[in-house]
Formats: C-alpha cells, sequence, structure tokens
DNA sequence: TTGTTTGGTAAACACTGTTTAGTACATTTG
DNA sequence: CAAATGTACTAAACAGTGTTTACCAAACAA
C-alpha cells in the first residue's frame, strides 16, 4: 500500500511549503504583515486550505519558531570548541546578543509572544526549545562550576540569572527603550553593560 | 469669552472619559480585547467620535502608559524613606518585581509594546516617562556608590544592568517562558534569582 | 436671521482569523 | 468497468478589527 505514505509524504510537503511561505512573508515584512490570505496567496491555494494543515495560526507560528530555535542553537555550536568555559560562557552571551538584534522578529517569536506558547499548551505540552537552549546555558554554567570560576554553586539559579539579564538587555533594546538616551550610543552601551555583568559574575 | 475656556474643559473631560473607559476594558479583558468599538460602545459614543480626541488606537494606548508609568511611580515612593542606599535600591528591585508580576497588562504596554512607542516616535518625542523612572534607579545607584558600596563608579551602566536584569526576570515570568520548569516554584525561583543578583552587586 | 463652525455618527473601506457548505477529483469496492 | 466512497480544495460567509468619509443637526458668530 504505497498510496497511504505517498499520501501522507504529500501532506507532509504541504505543510512545509505553507512553512516556508510563512517563513518568507515574516522574516521579509515582519509578524503584523504575516496573515493567513498572504501566506495562501503566496502558494497560491486558498486560505481555507492552510487550515487543513495547521490547526490555527498560532500552530503555523509554533513552526516558524521551532525552526527559530535551531537557527540559534546553530549559531550557539559556534562556541563548543572554546576550551575555557568561561570563556565559552562569555561568548555564548555573544552570540546570543547578536543573535537577537539580528533576528528581531525571530526573537521576538521565540521569547516574547504569545502565539507559539498558547499552540504548545494546547497541546498539553512543554516549552522544548526552550528548556533545550537553556539546558545548553546550564551545561556551560556548570562547566564554570567545575573549573573553579564560581564559588556559587546552585546551577539553576546562576543560568536564570545569566539569562534573566541578557534577555532584559536583548529586550529593552529591541523594544526600542534605549532610545531614551538620545544619543546613538545603543549598542556601545549595551557592550558596556555587558562587560560590567561579566565583571559581576566573576565576583560570584 | 467663556465660552472657549468651556469648551476646551469639555474636550479634556471627553478625552478623559473615553480613557477611564479605555482602561476599564484594558484592565478587565486586556489589551487584546480592547478594540475602539468596545470602547465607543461603554462610553455610549460612536467609534468615530474616539478619533476627534484620540489620533488613532496608538495615541489612546500611549495615554494608559502614562498613567502606568504614574502608578508605578507611585510604589516607587514607598522606598523613600529607607535610610540605607543599597537597602533602598534592594527594596526598588522588589517593588518593580512585583508590580510587574501584579500588573502584567500594564508592564507589557509599559516595556513591550510597540504601541505607545509609535505614538511618541509620531509626536517627535522621547520617551520621557522611561526617562524618569529609569533616573529613580539612577539616583538609588548614585546614592549607593557615594555610601562606597560599589567601586564601580559608572552610574549609568551599573543602572543599565541591574535594570536589564530585572527586567528580563520579570518577562521571563510574565511571557510565561518559565513555565518550561514543570514545578510550580516560577515566584520562588524568581526570588533565589534576585538573592543571588544582589550578592553580585555587592561585590562589584 | 442669516452664515459658519463644531460635535457626532452611519456607513463604508480594507483588512483580520476562522468555519461551513459544497464541488471536483482520486481511490476503493461490488 | 461502474457505482460508491473518501479526500483535497475552495467560495463565501461570519464576526471581528482600525480608520476615513460624507453628511447631519445643533451651537455659535455676524
Amino acid at each position: 500500500m504505497g498510496i497511504a505514505e505517498r499520501k501522507e509524504r504529500e501532506k507532509e510537503e504541504m505543510r512545509e511549503l505553507i512553512l516556508r511561505a510563512a517563513s518568507k512573508i515574516f522574516m521579509e515584512d515582519g509578524f503584523e504583515k504575516t496573515s493567513i490570505r498572504k501566506i495562501a496567496d503566496a502558494i497560491e491555494y486558498s486560505p481555507a486550505t492552510i487550515y487543513l494543515y495547521y490547526r490555527d495560526k498560532n500552530e503555523l507560528l509554533h513552526g516558524l519558531h521551532v525552526e527559530a530555535f535551531q537557527k540559534m542553537m546553530q549559531e550557539f555550536a559556534q562556541v563548543v570548541p572554546i576550551s575555557d568555559p568561561f570563556a565559552r560562557l562569555v561568548e555564548m552571551g555573544h552570540q546570543y546578543i547578536k543573535f537577537g538584534t539580528h533576528n528581531p522578529e525571530l526573537y521576538n517569536l521565540m521569547f516574547l509572544m504569545d502565539a507559539p506558547m498558547e499552540a504548545i499548551a494546547c497541546r498539553n505540552e512543554i516549552w522544548d526549545d526552550g528548556l533545550r537552549a537553556f539546558d545548553a546555558l546550564r551545561v556551560v554554567v556548570a562547566d564554570c562550576i567545575k573549573a573553579g570560576y564560581f564559588k556559587e554553586t546552585d546551577v539553576e539559579t546562576i543560568s536564570m540569572t545569566i539569562w534573566s539579564y541578557i534577555h532584559g538587555l536583548v529586550t529593552i533594546y529591541l523594544k526600542g527603550r534605549m532610545k531614551m538616551f538620545d544619543d546613538d550610543r545603543e549598542l556601545e552601551r549595551m557592550q558596556q553593560s555587558f562587560s560590567l555583568f561579566i565583571k559581576m559574575l566573576k565576583a560570584i
């Protein structure tokens, strides 16, 4: 019975076709302009067809959210060769800031928007992508402790604190809340703050 | 010519009437359900009337945003009596977390949403409310330095780092990104992380 | 008492996500 | 092979959204 398999394959291809079109529009025009009708137009199908492959827009956005995490984890992989765990942690921070500032729409989707989380909640699942990313941080923090960098030993709390700081920094920047400083030294300010935070980390 | 003044007063009263209705709906049903038509219904005017008093929805949301900052600054005022500057800084952090977790919709409006910032940008103004709140932090940090709490002396960078951390913490919580830890210890985790951050601050 | 200004609105415009009913074609069955 | 079933797809509608336009009636100024 190759037919059932072919149909399964075709279904997956259609899901992928929709996701690719959604991704293109999302990256080019941002979230606000990514409408079901626009996606349907791009793939030359009717809007209703999309609902045969994704239960709602939340699920579709969750699909993009998954891809965004893959992309971020890919960039995190660059830090693996760094042997010193603290230097690895610092570079991970740099990569995080770089990813956020270079992919504002993706960052929004991953860490701020409700839509992908609602899709997860609806399926009674856990935020697996977030957990994996956080685990990557936990591992590096644990390595730092092993290497004697921190007196503090609560990996979870240290990781949470680091993530909070860097997420806050990126979010303030992305949401235009740094424009209150009239000068155009936003990135410089971020760099200075990050340096101070690294100093603080060294002391715990 | 009392008529012009009366008209001015009536205009201001109408703006206030709209804002009160908007605020009520915003607090009760959240941002997503705060539509122009719903506000119009509440005050028993047509939707078009609202546009005679606010140029668009962004301006209306900016009005709520201003009130939200007033509310937050009011709660910050509670820490003024604390004489020790570092204890005052810590309590300010507590107040910030409390305000954010107790007023998720307001916090969103103040620090995450685009709408109020677009209203500001449209009028070629600066984010005054944010600046005033940040100044409150700067003052306390400066007091800490004066009292010899920090070796570091860059008030701006220290303040930015503190704000980034605490904003990140609150945002992770509010945007449901802490649900990845399956347990129900979200607030406890926040408290633990905050304690660690205070420890880190003491060391700079 | 005219003429003008002003406050307010009904209706329309151009969108949005989503559902329903129905069609045309592919597949399975007798 | 023909009839019955299943499936992929869509046009149209539903119930919203922010916003603009054309118009009306009442208040004001001359």
